[in-house]
DNA sequence: ATGGACAATGTTTTT
DNA sequence: CATTGTCCAT
C-alpha cells in the first residue's frame, strides 16, 4: 500500500521524503509536480504520523486543489480526512470568517469581484468629486490593486506627484466604502489575513501551530502578500515545501513576482532545492521547440528537459493567409485527424493570447457543426444577466450592500430611475441607516415615518419593492439557495424580461438555468457558501474534463493542463508578444514564458499558427510574424500552409525587396517630437519629451513622465501621443 | 422614467 | 467592429 513511493522517479522520491524544514522543488513542465505534493503529503501522514489536520496545501485553483485532494484520497482513503486545501483565497476566506471578531467586519461578509470593485471605485471618485475622465476607474483600481498586493494600506500610499495624491485619497474611501457594505475585494482577503496575522500575534501562533506543514503549488506566482502570509504561517516551525518554476511564471501583471523564489533562497538558506527535469508528458520534438524558445530569455538557470518517450512528430508552423483561414485550418485539420481515427475530439486544445481571437474560432466550429467547449469563468459570472440575479441574493442576504442594490433595484425595470434612487441614498444618509433598510423600513406603507419624505409615486414602488425585499428574507434561512432563486427569478418574472424573442433574449436565459444548476448543489452548504465559491471561481474551474470535445482557451488558463494535440493560434507580433509589452523588457520576456506555457502542454502534436493578415476594428491588415517563431531553428519544424512565406523565411537572411512591402507604415525619418514638447504615453501617462533622435530607421526619445520618471523608447512601438 | 439613435472610444492575461 | 456613453423624444 506505500508502493506509491516505488512508482516516482529518483529526483521526485528525493523531494517526497526529504526531512522537514524549508524545500524548495524546481519542477519543469510535466515533471510531476502534482504527483510529488500529492505523494509528499501521503508520505507525511503515512510514514511520519503527521494528522491531516495539521497539514495546509495552497494551489491557485479550486480545480488543482480538488485534484489534489482526489488523487491523496486515492493513495491514502479515509486516512487522509481533515486536510486543509485550497487556494489561497478561499483559505485566507475562512481565516477571516473565523477570526472576524478580531476584524473591521462580520463574518459574513461578502466578496466582490473586479467588476464590482470598478463600480466602487466610480463611487469613490463621485463621492471626492473626481471626473472620471481624467482619472479612469480601471487604471485607479489597478493602483489600488498594486498596492494591496505590495501590503500597502491607503494611509502608507506613497505620494510623488499629484496624482499620487489622488490615487491616495480614492484608494482611502474606496476601503471606507467597502467596510460601510461589509464587503472585501478579491486583494482583501490576502491583505487582511496578513493584517491580522501582524496586529494579533497569538492569532497567528494559534494557525502556525495548527499547519505544522505548509505545501505550495505555482510557487513562482505568488505576489508579495502570499509570500508573507506564508512566512508567517511558517515562522513557528519553517516546515514550508514549495514546487514552482520560473519559467511558467505568467502573472506578473496581477502582482506575482517570480523573484520570490530567489527570496526564499535567500529567506531559507538551510532550504533543500531539488530539481525536476524529467517529462512525462511531451515528446523530445515539442520539448526542443520548448527549450529553444525559452533560452531566449537572459539570466536563467538553465535546466535541459528530457523525455523518454522519443522524438515523435516534428512540430508543424502553418502559415494561413488571415485569421478566417486560421480558424479554417483548425478545424478542417481536427476534422480530419478523427476522420482518419489518429485522434478523438477531446483530445485538442486551440489556445490564444486573447479572448477576443476566440471568437472566429468558435464561428469555424459551429459553421463545421463540431462541437466544442471554451473555457472561461470571466465570460459566464460577467454576463449581465448571471451577475443582475447574483446581486438580488446578495441584497436579500444583507440588505445593508448598497452596491447590489443599486444594481438590483431597477432590473427589470420598476419605474425606479436614478432621481428616486438618489432621493433614497440622501434620505438612508440623513437617518444614519443603510438604503437597504430604509427600503425594508419603506414596505409598511404609509404608516412607515419615511413615507412622507417621497413624492407618491416614487414612494410607492419603493414600497412594493421593499416589500419583495421583506417577502424574500422571510424564506431567506427555510430555503434552499436554488429555492430561493426560482421565488426572485418568479417574483420579477425575470423570463418574460429576459426573453423577448431575440436569440440573445434565450441565450441569457439558458445562462440563468445554468446558475440555477450551480445553485443545485449548495442545498446543505447553503446561501453563503453558493456565494463565496462564486465569487472566487477561477477560468480552470469551470473546465468540464469529461466532455469529449475541443477545448478553446488562452494561455493563460491552459498553465497547469495538457492535452494530446495543441494549436497555438495568432502567432503574431502585437499578439503574441502582445503589444503592451513591447516597451517593457520584463513584460516582452513574460510573454515568452507564456509561449513557453502553451507548447509544453502538448503531449503528442503542436501546431503553430500564423495568419499574415486579420480583420480588425473594421479593417484588414498585414500582420507580422511573431519574433518568438524565429528563435526556433527551422530543423525543428515542418513547414505548412501559404508557400511564399517559406520563401520568404529562407531569404530573410538576406534583406529582400519584399520586407520594404510588407511594412505597412514607414518610420518617419525626420524627428516627430521636439524637446519641450508635452506627450501621452499609454502606460506611464504624461511627460516632456527631453531629447529626440534618428536612429536604425526610428526615433528615439527621451522622455521624463511625471509619475514613472525619465524613460528611453522608440517611437515606432512605444505609441506616443503627442499633446496639444 | 424609458428606450432609441448616434457618437466616441478602446482593444491582455484573471484569483 | 463592438461596446459604452450621451443626447433626445416620447
Amino acid at each position: 500500500m506505500m508502493d506509491f513511493l516505488q512508482k516516482l522517479n529518483p529526483q521526485q522520491q528525493q523531494a517526497v521524503t526529504v526531512g522537514a524544514g524549508p524545500v524548495l522543488v524546481l519542477a519543469g513542465p510535466g515533471s510531476g509536480k502534482t504527483r510529488v505534493l500529492t505523494a509528499r503529503i501521503a508520505y507525511l501522514i503515512s510514514h511520519h504520523r503527521v494528522y491531516p489536520y495539521n497539514i495546509l496545501a495552497v494551489t491557485f485553483t479550486n480545480k488543482a486543489a480538488r485534484e489534489m485532494e482526489t488523487r491523496v484520497m486515492s493513495l491514502l482513503g479515509p486516512r487522509a480526512r481533515g486536510l486543509t486545501l485550497g487556494t489561497f483565497h478561499s483559505t485566507c476566506a475562512r481565516i477571516l470568517r473565523q477570526e472576524a471578531d478580531h476584524l473591521p467586519f462580520t463574518s459574513n461578509f461578502v466578496i466582490f469581484d473586479s467588476d464590482d470593485q470598478i463600480d466602487i471605485v466610480r463611487q469613490a471618485l463621485a463621492d471626492l468629486n473626481l471626473d472620471e475622465k481624467r482619472y479612469r476607474p480601471t487604471a485607479i483600481q489597478a493602483y489600488i490593486s498594486a498596492a494591496k498586493n505590495e501590503l500597502i494600506f491607503p494611509q502608507d500610499y506613497p505620494i510623488q506627484t499629484y496624482r499620487d495624491e489622488v490615487i491616495k485619497n480614492v484608494y482611502a474611501r474606496y476601503q471606507e466604502i467597502l467596510l460601510a457594505i461589509n464587503g472585501l475585494d478579491f486583494d482583501d482577503l490576502l491583505l487582511w489575513a496578513v493584517w491580522l496575522f501582524d496586529e494579533h500575534p497569538e492569532v497567528c501562533a494559534k494557525y502556525s501551530r495548527r499547519f505544522e506543514q505548509v505545501l505550495v503549488d505555482e510557487f513562482q506566482d505568488t505576489n508579495m502578500a502570499q509570500y508573507t502570509l506564508l512566512k508567517q504561517l511558517t515562522s513557528f516551525h519553517r516546515n514550508i515545501f514549495v514546487v514552482g518554476d520560473i519559467d511558467q511564471s505568467i502573472y506578473r501583471w496581477r502582482g506575482a513576482d517570480y523573484r520570490n523564489v530567489l527570496r526564499f533562497e535567500k529567506d531559507y538558506p538551510e532550504a533543500q532545492i531539488i530539481l525536476l527535469e524529467q517529462n512525462y508528458r511531451s515528446t523530445q520534438s515539442i520539448l526542443d521547440v520548448a527549450m529553444a524558445v525559452i533560452d531566449h530569455n537572459p539570466h536563467r538557470k538553465p535546466k535541459r528537459l528530457f523525455t523518454q518517450r522519443g522524438r515523435g512528430i516534428r512540430v508543424v508552423l502553418h502559415h494561413a493567409m488571415d485569421d478566417r483561414q486560421e480558424a479554417a485550418f483548425v478545424v478542417d485539420t481536427i476534422a480530419d485527424l478523427v476522420a482518419r481515427g489518429e485522434a478523438r475530439p477531446g483530445d485538442f486544445a486551440i489556445m490564444y493570447r486573447t479572448n477576443a481571437q476566440s471568437r472566429l474560432l468558435e464561428e469555424a466550429f459551429l459553421h463545421a457543426g463540431m462541437p466544442y467547449k471554451l473555457v472561461g469563468a470571466q465570460r459566464f459570472y460577467g454576463r449581465r444577466e448571471v451577475k443582475d440575479i447574483l446581486a438580488y441574493l446578495r441584497l436579500v442576504r444583507n440588505p445593508e450592500d448598497e452596491l447590489s442594490l443599486t444594481r438590483a433595484i431597477n432590473v427589470p425595470p420598476r419605474g425606479i430611475g436614478e432621481k428616486t434612487l438618489a432621493t433614497l441614498k440622501v434620505c438612508a444618509r440623513r437617518a444614519s441607516m443603510s438604503p437597504g433598510n430604509l427600503l425594508l423600513e419603506l414596505s409598511r406603507g404609509d404608516t412607515s415615518p419615511f413615507w412622507q419624505q417621497f413624492p407618491t409615486r416614487a414612494a410607492t414602488v419603493l414600497q412594493q419593492f421593499g416589500a419583495l425585499l421583506v417577502h424574500w428574507r422571510a424564506h431567506l434561512n427555510e430555503l434552499p439557495p436554488l429555492s430561493l432563486m426560482d421565488l426572485i427569478l418568479q417574483d420579477i418574472q425575470y423570463r418574460d424580461y429576459l426573453e423577448d424573442g431575440s436569440d440573445e433574449g434565450r441565450e441569457r436565459w439558458e445562462n440563468i438555468m445554468e446558475l440555477r444548476r450551480l445553485a443545485a448543489e449548495y442545498t446543505e452548504r447553503g446561501l453563503d457558501a453558493f456565494l463565496e465559491d462564486v465569487a472566487l471561481v477561477s477560468d480552470q474551474d469551470t473546465l468540464d474534463d469529461s466532455a469529449s470535445v475541443p477545448t478553446l482557451l488562452t494561455l493563460h488558463a491552459a498553465k497547469g493542463l495538457e492535452f494530446p494535440i495543441v494549436f497555438i493560434v495568432g502567432l503574431n507580433d502585437r499578439v503574441l508578444p502582445h503589444v503592451r509589452s513591447f516597451d517593457d523588457p520584463e513584460a516582452m520576456q513574460e510573454e515568452r514564458r507564456l509561449f513557453y506555457v502553451g507548447i509544453t502542454r502538448a503531449k503528442d502534436r503542436l501546431y503553430l499558427v500564423v495568419p499574415l493578415n486579420r480583420h480588425a476594428y473594421g479593417f484588414y491588415e498585414p500582420l507580422e510574424e511573431s519574433r518568438f517563431i524565429s528563435d526556433i531553428p527551422s530543423s525543428l519544424l515542418e513547414y505548412s500552409g501559404v508557400e511564399q512565406v517559406e520563401a520568404f523565411r529562407l531569404a530573410a537572411s538576406a534583406p529582400a525587396d519584399w520586407q520594404k512591402n510588407r511594412v505597412t507604415s514607414t518610420p518617419p525619418l525626420q524627428p516627430q517630437f521636439q524637446p519641450g514638447a508635452r506627450v501621452l504615453h499609454p502606460i506611464w501617462g504624461e511627460g516632456m519629451v527631453l531629447n529626440s533622435k534618428i536612429q536604425d530607421d526610428d526615433e528615439i526619445v527621451d522622455i521624463f513622465f511625471e509619475d514613472v520618471g525619465l524613460k528611453r523608447v522608440a517611437a515606432s512601438l512605444a505609441r506616443l501621443k503627442l499633446k496639444v
